[in-house]
DNA sequence: AAATTGTATATATCGCATATATACAGCAAA
DNA sequence: TTTGCTGTATATATGCGATATATACAATTT
């Protein structure tokens, strides 16, 4: 498990982990079935609080990316790929939402904003 | 000048003045080269501090829709259209990047994106 | 000069985000 | 059943940014 924390970050400390882990779930890396390391060993590693890794497993468990079992441990979701799907959409459907109501308020039409977004999301 | 301040607004106050004022002028009803009401003036009417009123019209500024004259008064500038549009889609983008960035780091595809945009924007 | 305008500086306050320590509880294997 | 692992809950510290302010300053108009 190489997580990797940047003090140099603007990110904050949990969400470096969530990120990476979520990284490595989405690319097969990390397996449904597979064992994360506990709260407290990865804690230990990254000399951190246990508060925050667990800060960072409830994160991607709320995602439904992890679940975790009392005295067990936590381990990668046998997802349930539809449900999955849907709170990531959920997501990224907020951060659109913000977008809209603003190109909304400040007279954009709806052609100029599917624009950028072709423009932005090249692939 | 009609600006309506709400205590039970979640927006702080020199937001909800200069969403206000901005719709305003993207309307039509406030004119280029219209005087706006004094900072103080204003915040005496609103009964709030004479900063808060300016910070709305500094906002304003930056984003080109109104110029101030030193000893004078803030007036809806002449704009000047094509800047200020490009100005109105900065600040779209970079919402647009953020639901992007979110998008690509859990694997959404273009498509769906788009797809998202086009339900949430109907016009 | 007097009255208006906007500006600059220094400050108070509040709340949220971040991170923590530590005590508690459940499970499992020796 | 004891030991050692797991996660959980509670109460707290701290820092930082956002919000809002008072007040003294400067420029312009009449």
């Amino acid at each position: 498990m190489k997580i990797i924390i940047k003090n140099s970050s603007p990110d904050p400390i949990y969400k470096q982990i969530s990120d990476q882990l979520r990284g490595l779930m989405i690319t097969g890396e990390l397996k449904a079935g597979d064992a994360l390391p506990s709260i407290r060993n990865l804690a230990k590693e990254l000399r951190i609080s246990v508060i925050t890794t667990k800060r960072s497993y409830e994160d991607l468990e709320r995602e439904g990316f992890l679940e975790t079992v009392g005295g067990k441990g936590t381990f990668v979701a046998h997802q349930n790929k539809e449900f999955i799907k849907e709170q990531k959409l959920k997501i990224i459907e907020n951060k659109l939402i913000e977008a809209v109501d603003e190109a909304r308020m400040l007279g954009i039409k709806k052609k100029e904003l599917r624009d950028m977004l072709d423009a932005l999301y090249e692939n």
